[in-house]
DNA sequence: TATTAGAAAAATATCTACATATTTTACATT
DNA sequence: AATGTAAAATATGTAGATATTTTTCTAATA
């Protein structure tokens, strides 16, 4: 009789959990979730202070929530907070999406290594699922100018932590899940200007192929490789900023 | 003119930073700094409900301060919560404790080795000095039997991460000090009994000599094992509850 | 005149006290 | 034992008071 709890993930997705009965969603949850959205999304845009009246009328709710909600996204580095003077979105800088993409290079590596190393059999079909789910969805909503699909958003994470799922190690899974929001957040920058015209389903299935045959080595090269070919634009993005 | 301000990591150290005139210190800021050292030394109890009304009397503040110090807390993964229901102290478990001994050993070995490769002279002297620093305090208290130092705990500390700190990644050593204090804790569950009877001061200076020498295959080796020596009276103190 | 220092005012962050909503517990009933 | 219900405990939210920072204004100085 226990209604499965939403986490803090599933309100995020913004799809409405709980529509009819059950679990009441705090204030706070829906505040984090909207909130988040909004900076990766990047239309709270990087640096921005984030004024406590303002949220509160704009979202509708108390001081507590909206605060409650500031703090909780400390955690994900998405907002900073200083004492005794209020919280801001964490800002953007080229240094900083070097270090990310080089920690996320270092991270992944070792996290899809110990998959391929301890993954059963299930988790290779798991990947198999997810490579064909995402490679059925479009990137562009529209044909015409690019229109970044959240449909896409989703299933392409989804691939990316399906990868490293086995690692064994929770919190290697979540500093990684960290560091992908985060790479959203950088992608969104160049993401309007810069649609990439390299066939980057190929590159998904070519990871998928090396994981199939167990090839730790040639499936972490792969990764590193498609990751720092997507950099490239963002790269490109913020230094004519 | 103006003052530096105060980061909650420094404060956390629970020295008065503000003695005098400057810097008000929030509520919060000091609910936080006092609830982590309390989680972390492992006077709140791992798994324990962290009523906000309890808490509200015992640090004799408000419940905004107090919940906003516990969100903050989730960062750390120190503290849990579930909508609508609360928070609650981080439970501890042998699987857990595997888990992050492993994720250490995975993340100090690159921070460290990119250290050795990229830190410049003035690293290698830090590092020396952070050793030398270490030898000079006793690890206990009382010399008859084991009292936790807390000098010795901050000395240990900034030993380590001065060892990674020119890894060339600020998350790095975000997640690294991440999942130092959420050893500590550990290390707290077994420290009263279990006082290790080997030496650890050679230990360090070991890791140190091969630091010096730039052999980053050695250094890190030798880092993994002491993580792992001291682990083991974790472990045997985890199954043995 | 431009610039700085200082004071006053406005804006903002923080905190408290209390109101409301939800969960948990105790207890009676089947 | 399982289920339902009322009471208590607890978490969450709102409104407004207080404290701090930021901005604006004034006056003295170079």
């Amino acid at each position: 009789m226990i209604k499965p709890k939403a986490d803090l993930e599933l309100v995020k997705q913004g799809v409405d959990t709980q529509a009819d009965i059950g679990s009441p969603e705090s204030m706070t949850s829906r505040a984090y979730a909207k909130l988040k959205q909004d900076i990766i999304s990047g239309e709270l845009r990087a640096g921005r202070k984030l004024k406590i009246e303002e949220l509160r009328r704009e979202y509708d709710v108390g001081t507590s929530p909206i605060r409650e909600a500031l703090s909780l996204l400390t955690s994900d580095h998405l907002v900073e907070r200083i004492d005794q003077r209020g919280f801001r979105v964490s800002p953007v800088s080229e240094i900083e999406f070097a270090e990310l993409l080089k920690t996320r290079c270092w991270l992944e590596t070792i996290a899809l290594r110990e998959s391929i190393l301890h993954g059963p059999a299930a988790w290779e079909e798991s990947v198999v699922l997810a490579n064909y789910r995402l490679s059925r969805i479009p990137r562009s909503e529209s044909s015409d100018k690019f229109v970044a699909n959240q449909n896409w958003e989703a299933a392409h994470k989804h691939f990316h932590m399906t990868l490293i799922s086995e690692c064994g190690s929770s919190m290697m899974l979540k500093f990684c899940n960290q560091l992908y929001d985060q790479n959203i957040r950088y992608r969104q920058l160049s993401g309007k200007k810069a649609y990439p015209t390299r066939d980057v389903a190929e590159e998904h299935s070519a990871i998928c192929d090396a994981v199939l045959a167990r090839d730790a080595q040639k499936a972490s090269d792969l990764l590193v490789d498609h990751y720092k070919k997507t950099s490239g634009f963002v790269f490109k993005q913020l230094s004519s900023t």
